[in-house]
DNA sequence: ACATTTACTGAGTGTTTTAGTCGGAAAACC
DNA sequence: GGTTTTCCGACTAAAACACTCAGTAAATGT
């Protein structure tokens, strides 16, 4: 797994894209002024979304970009793979030809803990994000003013 | 939280220092040969590493490194954080300042996330990852030959 | 038919990060 | 004094990052 700011960039879009999308497309040129990302770089990063089916795009006046499936069936694994795509670490990985096996060792664990931070961000979605940002916003240290109040989101 | 080669080289090496260190101090030349890291890049890795305590060092033949404290009082997030320094994201962190609502919603579901994501990895220390290592291994797809026969490994 | 809007594509660019080399200095040991 | 090791700083090739620019392709409105 590997996490930088490209994959934080493509996180926030998509959370961008997941809180407006309910009411017709997203245009990139929106995201791009609400974030604060420049267009061309988003651009960029959804032709990695939109290979990955993650996001299927429209053109023509009142286009833009709709997710490419249900929210909730979106991880956050799922868009930094996209974009960041996964190289693999250790060389040895699987075979048993390291020179002595205190080497294999180290690197057996570090593919359990890194299975399991990419298992972490598999387990949660796009939805799930939305959802408990516009709902209670957990148990933080959250004061109800820090909700935008206004128009209702409704799931997809 | 940023999750790069760098955090993994360090994260590999400290494992390495953690499965070695009990019988004296371990030398980055050592490291350097078990994990084909070069021993220029983990000199730069571990002074990072020695600036927040997680490595101490002692000069001289018979010298190296030991861990600056217990391995379960050493988390993945304190390596990754020694070397990768921690840069925020979001310029309008906290501030209600923002252009829209909205965008401070999106900015918020990703601190959280982001939290999220640096709690989950504060929560797994070095000893963990070691102990699960040279024990059972959980219920990994594991044959019984993979575990390193020999030295028995005592917990420090 | 035409202009506009948007998604798409690709080439190019300055900056930062990566991962490393090199050369040496400071401490500990023989 | 010589060796071993940490420590320290400057330097570097290559990659990644984030972006600009210039265009093409499809959908819409007049």
């Amino acid at each position: 797994m590997r996490l930088s700011t490209k994959g934080r960039y493509a996180v926030t879009a998509m959370l961008d894209l997941a809180l407006h999308n309910q009411k017709g497309p997203v245009t990139l040129a929106e995201i791009s002024e609400n974030q604060g990302i420049s267009l061309s770089y988003l651009e960029q990063l959804f032709a990695a979304l939109r290979g990955k089916q993650l996001v299927r795009g429209v053109r023509g006046p009142g286009g833009g970009y709709y997710l490419g499936r249900a929210s909730h069936e979106i991880s956050i694994a799922d868009i930094i793979c996209a974009v960041d795509e996964w190289v693999e670490f250790t060389r040895c990985k699987g075979r048993k030809d390291c020179r002595n096996g205190d080497r294999c060792l180290t690197h057996d664990l570090w593919n359990d803990l890194s299975d399991e931070i990419f298992n972490f961000l598999s387990g949660i979605t796009l939805g799930e994000l939305v959802e408990r940002g516009t709902a209670g916003k957990k148990d933080k240290e959250m004061r109800p003013d820090d909700l935008v109040a206004g128009q209702g989101f409704k799931a997809a």
